[in-house]
Order: C-alpha cells, then sequence, then structure tokens
DNA sequence: GTCTATACACAGATAGAC
DNA sequence: GTCTATCTGTGTATAGAC
C-alpha cells in the first residue's frame, strides 16, 4: 500500500479541472453564466491569475483591474463568476478546503499497522500541499482576511487533520509500538514540518530536495522520536 | 550556562526601548523630530501600533488612518517619524534583524560542547520569538512586501540562522555524538518548528504550553533525531 | 511638533452598449 | 457574456494654521 509522489499525483491529477465543476455546481447563486462548459474554463483562468497574482503580493493587495489583465477578462466580465471580492475569496477557500478533508480521508485507513498510517498520513499531506501548493500558500497567508464565520472553518480542518495524526500516534501507543508522549505536541510539530514545505517551497526548490525525500526525512524524524528504542 | 525562559527575559526585557532609541539615531535623516526623548517615545508607540493592527490585517491593509487613531497621534504628526510608509517598513525590519543577529549570536558561543550549545541555539530562538512575537510575526507575513533588497538580507539572516545549527551538527558529527545525516534538511526542520511558535501562538496558548516547555519538546524531538543510539 | 483640511490617485463595483 | 465608461469611497501624502 506504500506510494510515492508519482503514484499520488497520478491519482489526482485532474482534480483542477474537478474542482472547477464543482466550483460551479455549488455556486449557482452568485455565478450568473449559464454556459458550464465556458464557465469552468473561465473559472479556472480566473483562479489561476488569483494565485499567480496573490502569492506575489497578496489577496488583498490584488486589485480587481490587476486580476483583469492576469485573466485576460474585462471587469464586467469577471463579476459574472462572483458577487463581489470577498465572495471569491471565500469561494476559493471553501473549495479546497472540501478538496483537502477529501483526499486526506482518503489516505488516512489504509492499513491497520500504526506505523504504516503514519507514514501514509504524513506522505499524503506533504504530495497534497506540493500539488495544491498555491491554494495552501494562500489560505495560510490570507487567513487574517477570512471572515469570523470562514476562520472558524478553517480551524476546524486544522483540528481534524491534526487529530488523524494523534488517533494514529494513541493507537500506536496501546500497541506498544510508539513511545507515550504528548500526542497534540507531536501532532503539532509534524504539522510545522509539513507545513515548512508549502510555505518554503522556494528554499527547497533550491537544494533540489525532491517531495519523496523531504517526505522521507519526516517520517525518519517523527520515528526515530516516536518509537520504542526497540525498533 | 543553562537558561531558562524567565533568565532569558529578564536579560532582554529593556531591549524594547532601546531598539527605539537606536532607531531614532540610525534614521536621523528621515525622521525630522529633534528632541530624542520626545522621539523615542512616540516611536514606541507607533510601532505598537503598528504591530497591534498589522497583526490583525496585514501591514499592507493598514491604512495610514488606521495607524494614526491606534497611535493617538495625527496623519501629519506621523509623516514627522518616517519619510512613507514603505521607509516605516524598512525601519521597521532593518532594527529587527540587528537585534535578532546580536542576541543569537550571543547564544550561539556560550559551549564547547555540541549538546549545549545545540540545546543553547534552539531555546534562545524560541524564547527570543516569544518576547519580540510581533516582529517575528510581522516580518513572516510581510516578507512579500518587501523590496528586494530588504528581501535578499531577510533570506541572509535566514542562511545565518539556519548556518549556526548546520555548524552545531557538524561540530557533533566530528565529535561522533551526532549521527551523520544532511545537516541542512535537519536545520531547516529545526527552523519549521521554531518557526511555528510563533505563527501558531494562538494554538499554544490554548493548550497552556509554556515556552520552556516547547522548547524542551523542540530539543528533544531534535536529540532523538541527532544523537547515536548510544546516547 | 502637532493639528485640520485637502489634493489627487486608485480601489471596488455597476450601468448600459454591443 | 463581455466590453467600456463611470460612480463613489478610501488610500497616501502634504500644506498651512497654531
Amino acid at each position: 500500500m506504500e506510494f510515492d509522489f508519482k503514484e499520488f499525483t497520478e491519482k489526482f491529477d485532474n482534480s483542477r479541472k474537478k474542482i472547477c465543476r464543482d466550483i460551479y455546481n455549488e455556486n449557482q447563486e452568485s455565478i450568473k453564466i449559464k454556459n458550464e462548459e465556458r464557465a469552468v474554463e473561465n473559472l479556472d483562468r480566473i483562479f489561476k491569475a488569483v494565485f499567480s497574482i496573490s502569492s506575489k503580493k497578496g489577496f488583498q493587495a490584488m486589485s480587481m483591474r490587476d486580476l483583469s489583465k492576469e485573466s485576460g477578462m474585462s471587469m464586467g466580465a469577471l463579476y459574472g463568476y462572483f458577487k463581489n471580492k470577498k465572495d471569491l475569496l471565500a469561494i476559493i477557500q471553501r473549495q479546497g478546503r472540501a478538496m483537502i478533508k477529501n483526499v486526506l480521508d482518503a489516505f488516512s485507513i489504509i492499513s491497520e499497522d500504526p506505523c504504516k498510517r503514519l507514514r501514509s498520513a504524513i506522505k499524503a499531506h506533504i504530495f497534497l500541499s506540493e500539488l495544491a501548493r498555491p491554494w495552501f500558500f494562500f489560505t495560510f497567508m490570507e487567513a487574517r482576511n477570512l471572515s469570523k464565520a470562514e476562520l472558524e472553518e478553517v480551524r476546524e480542518l486544522e483540528a481534524y487533520t491534526e487529530n488523524i495524526l494523534v488517533e494514529i500516534l494513541l493507537l500506536g501507543e496501546e500497541k506498544k509500538i510508539f513511545k507515550k508522549k504528548n500526542h497534540y505536541l507531536t501532532a503539532s510539530i509534524i504539522k510545522a514540518m509539513q507545513q515548512d514545505w508549502y510555505l518554503k517551497r522556494g528554499k527547497y526548490s533550491l537544494r533540489k530536495i525532491t517531495p519523496d525525500e523531504f517526505a522521507e526525512s519526516v517520517i525518519e524524524f517523527v520515528e526515530s522520536f516516536c518509537f520504542e528504542s526497540s525498533a
């Protein structure tokens, strides 16, 4: 049941267009365009432009004129796809969260062995953040611009993914494979390492570290901390 | 030579006013106010206000009207202390970097023993980021708004602090105390954990984890990864 | 040194032609 | 569906009174 970045990518590479289609279907009230194919294609252009601009200067510093230029659509056309700038942010956020939850769920139940589950959970998060890096980066950096309700959703997803790790660690402790520890702290630290991968992606690129190598390092780090010394 | 957060704090608590004085002295060209005492006091008020607002909504979303209100000074008065908004950002950045470099240097040479140096370097960074959290948070989040030259300075400081760790790890390897590893990757991971402390401070506060506890956890994590198994 | 009032640019958003 | 032109609010920055 082991998988590497290449296998992970093949499974999830078609997800970008799919996400745009989901967004179209779930936001019919605010999207004025009726032709689905055209809408999906333009949404993809818009999101690409948003990620491109806001990874440089931030979402809130991105003007609608910037977005118009980068996406090749006029201001008027853009407003056919969302109610206002805040709404655009909310749509992106909501859909990204749904995607993450689906993927991580799928990869956290593949084995009864806590060691394998730990490996799998750590790798899936890193690989996913590699494929959907603009989204991860964006969510982290723009958290301050979210509404209170949206922020609460982000916190819940954070807690949810942290809990996946905590439960694996607990299971391992019960089976006497992992040491007894403050598992919440361990999970936090694991998440901190995963987070570094998408926040400091440039640094790792320069050093030519692949997603597989990074994931292995994190896993090795965690295992040396968690395993009973017999291992 | 061991120190805890309390001892660290006592040594550096008076640094905030000192920083304002340094800033005043080093930016005489752009600061129009001639009375030093008044200037230092007002700079302190301004920086406090900047950190308070921009930790909520970001520096670039902070308007000068916001800053005027929060600091209790008028727009006109504010512009006596810096040339423009960009200049204000640069001043804060420059001074913070100087402070960090000084403190970390002071704490990275206190022993010949690589274990002690590793402990000391990790703790000093976490404690410093606790005391100057607004500054750390601010630098990280506003990196995108810096000029190219400023960004280069930030990268250099990053590389510098990472190198402190790498050298300790190398020394430990030479002395056969630490395992042979990719020390750059290990240092990156250590920095990722330290970074989490100031980026996700709210989470750790909720869980009532103290700086001392967090530092010990990080150290334990790192040691279990680095030490030769005889330890 | 600090205030109030204001200049001028640019933001988000929409109306109406095509 | 998409464009251009334009409304209105808010941004940074400064001038000039005190």
